[in-house]
DNA sequence: TTCCAGGACCCTG
DNA sequence: CAGGGTCATGGA
């Protein structure tokens, strides 16, 4: 099944490489990743995005909504250009999306990036999700069911290499197979979800806004790491010994409804090599 | 060999 | 509360 998508500034290798997603490779001149249960391939073409559901299932709706294809984007530009240093990036980094992915599968991903390269991250969900996944089409695998991650003891998790972080794995799978928490997630305002998020095993403040801004959509959420703390004291000179709630507090006073999305151009600018003083650290 | 990677937990003071 | 050790794993 195919689908086009009429949209303009979509930049799919910084979108779908980026450091919010983990499940995409690019093939080519196209992209493919699995999405839910199906396999899609995607190419950029100059009027928008041809996707080509090769293996599985999806409804055009939920393909829209996952690559965020009626986000406002450029009233997104717009507001965060204000600030020169985001303005800066965005000759190098227009057409960067943030995408709606499936909570469930952000929360398990980001619990597995503590103390973690995304590297590595993109490889132990790849290796979680073939041995606990089911196979779509030719070696294609979803990603794991929460009953199934749930299911596993402590000594299997580690075959999939996820070391520590096993143990948070199989407590946040449970709390999904068990409870509509993550449904609950939105009804709630995102300071609220924030708190219930950090409630679970594994999951601190940071990783909390990650499942937020690129789950939930909470676009104003900026996940604090040591990349945004950097960002912080080189371009805005601010300091970044306080608490974790005050540098939120602060990085929305900047950047309003879209500090997120501010902060994630900022972040993939600095990973890149491209705004921090130093020298450049290649991470792919 | 040592250090680091999109951190969080736990124990001390 | 603030500070430091610890936690698996793989690549540089």
């Amino acid at each position: 099944m195919k689908h086009f998508f009429q949209v303009k500034n979509y930049s799919l290798e910084r979108t779908l490489l980026s450091g919010q997603a983990f499940r995409w490779n690019k093939l080519g001149s196209k992209y493919v990743g699995v999405v839910g249960n199906s396999v899609v391939k995607v190419e950029g073409t100059p009027a928008g995005l041809s996707v080509d559901v090769i293996e599985g299932e999806i409804s055009r709706d939920l393909l829209s909504h996952y690559l965020a294809i009626d986000e406002d984007y450029e009233k997104v530009l717009a507001e965060i250009s204000e600030d020169i240093n985001v303005k800066k990036t965005l000759e190098d980094f227009s057409g960067y999306r943030i995408l709606r992915q499936e909570p469930y599968e952000m929360l398990i991903s980001f619990i597995d990036s503590a103390n973690n390269s995304i590297r590595n991250i993109r490889g132990q969900i790849e290796k979680m999700s073939k041995l606990w996944g089911e196979e779509i089409g030719d070696s294609y695998y979803s990603f794991p069911r929460p009953e199934v991650l749930a299911g596993l003891t402590e000594k299997e998790i580690m075959k999939a290499g996820v070391g520590f972080r096993g143990k948070y794995i199989i407590s946040a799978a449970k709390c999904v197979a068990d409870s509509n928490f993550l449904d609950s997630l939105n009804d709630l305002e995102s300071q609220a979800a924030h708190e219930e998020l950090t409630g679970l095993y594994g999951v601190g403040d940071k990783i909390a806004d990650c499942v937020l801004l690129f789950a939930y959509n909470r676009l104003e959420r900026v996940p604090i790491d040591v990349w945004t703390k950097r960002i912080f004291g080189q371009i805005y000179g601010i300091d970044c010994s306080t608490k974790y709630s005050e540098q939120q507090s602060c990085a929305q006073g900047i950047h309003k409804k879209y500090a997120g999305y501010a902060f994630s151009f900022l972040f993939e600018a600095a990973r890149a090599g491209n705004l921090l003083g130093g020298s450049p650290e290649e991470n792919f």
